[in-house]
DNA sequence: ATTTTTGTACTGACCAGTCAGTTATAAAAA
DNA sequence: TTTTTATAACTGACTGGTCAGTACAAAAAT
């Protein structure tokens, strides 16, 4: 895995150009033709570096899902338990402010059964980072130790990630603390400072 | 419009096989020859009654979308605010339970401005559920005066879709009172009570 | 010398939408 | 009742276009 090199260049900038489009408008309303295009590439150059769309598209998720498992594992650490969740959260939402495409196509393709395997890696990575810090939180004493951390995981990742495309795509210049703020504020669940 | 009738019937067969197999494809990797065929009805039929694809598939919209504002809209009672966002959040869980295909379309196809006008009545009548529960929740003095209600119910709205999802998928068989908890655990926040 | 990319042309499968013809339904006429 | 009429609902073979993937010789990069 080089990172530079002229055949790795290639590889992203097809997998840039394909989360966009796809995006937009889905894996299947997706042209080769069109990804190689937007990439600058001839549509042959798709097929010597994937063998196929579905392999190119698998790449691309393996790709994303190893970057934002990234970001939140950088961002676990934190002096409390719920330091930490406040701190992935942010991270998850810095991360889906710069990759704003690959948000919704995580959104859309997470639980279609034909890419299995990449999604099988989010479980395992960027769902683990939440459970990680949940059962930090349970082993404080400041939520229930009957607290079911896989579920939990799963909503608070579902939760921020609407949250992420929704800001993208209706209210783009709200600053991205206050979402944040929002979202810790209903987390945290504190009562009427007024 | 009639409930009854031979074309009104013919019409939620077809939004049911359609569904189903978007649910599982997608919208664009769906054939109407499949949709047709899975309904127990010819591919014109299909025309006849929608026009097109893609008029059948905002008419499944808005017809999903109906039914599941009219759930969460009936569990919005309750003695307080807090009380009113658990119903609501359990009768969005029941609402997936059974229509669980339904679920995962809109999760991926909610962002895709093709149908921007169907996924409009989302965020008016079911957003909009949560937006009040909330602003009662606000008044109430049970949540800071500060908080985004429009975030907030994306984010709340968001979870329990995800979370429907997932245990749809992936724990068919846990009861839907013990994710009802732990989603309200998470909610409200509440530190050990060991 | 080898790997990688280009450009163009091609194939075979697939698919949304059409349309002329057929059947079901119900109301009016016999 | 039975028959006719009108139209609403449905059918399925067909069409025109699209697209993933292939082929390959020449060029460019390493």
């Amino acid at each position: 895995m080089k990172a530079s090199g002229r055949r790795a260049e290639t590889r992203l900038r097809l997998f840039s150009a394909a989360v966009e489009l796809i995006a937009e408008q889905g894996y299947t309303a997706t042209t080769v033709d069109a990804i190689a295009e937007r990439a600058g590439v001839a549509k042959g150059t798709v097929f010597y570096n994937f063998g196929s769309k579905e392999a190119l598209f698998t790449g691309l998720l393996d790709h994303g899902i190893g970057l934002l498992s990234g970001a939140l594992s950088g961002a676990a650490a934190g002096r409390t338990a719920l330091d930490a969740l406040d701190s992935v959260v942010m991270a998850q939402l810095r991360f889906f402010e710069e990759y704003g495409a690959f948000a919704r196509v995580l959104l859309a393709e997470m639980w279609r059964t034909a890419w299995q395997d990449a999604v099988a890696g989010l479980r395992r990575d960027a769902l683990g980072v939440y459970a990680g810090v949940l059962r930090r939180a349970v082993a404080e004493g400041v939520v229930r130790d009957d607290l079911d951390v896989e579920t939990a995981a799963a909503a608070v990742f579902g939760m921020v990630l609407t949250v992420a495309i929704e800001r993208k795509v209706l209210h783009p210049d709200r600053p991205i603390e206050r979402v944040h703020a929002t979202l810790v504020e209903l987390l945290h669940g504190r009562v009427a400072a007024g």
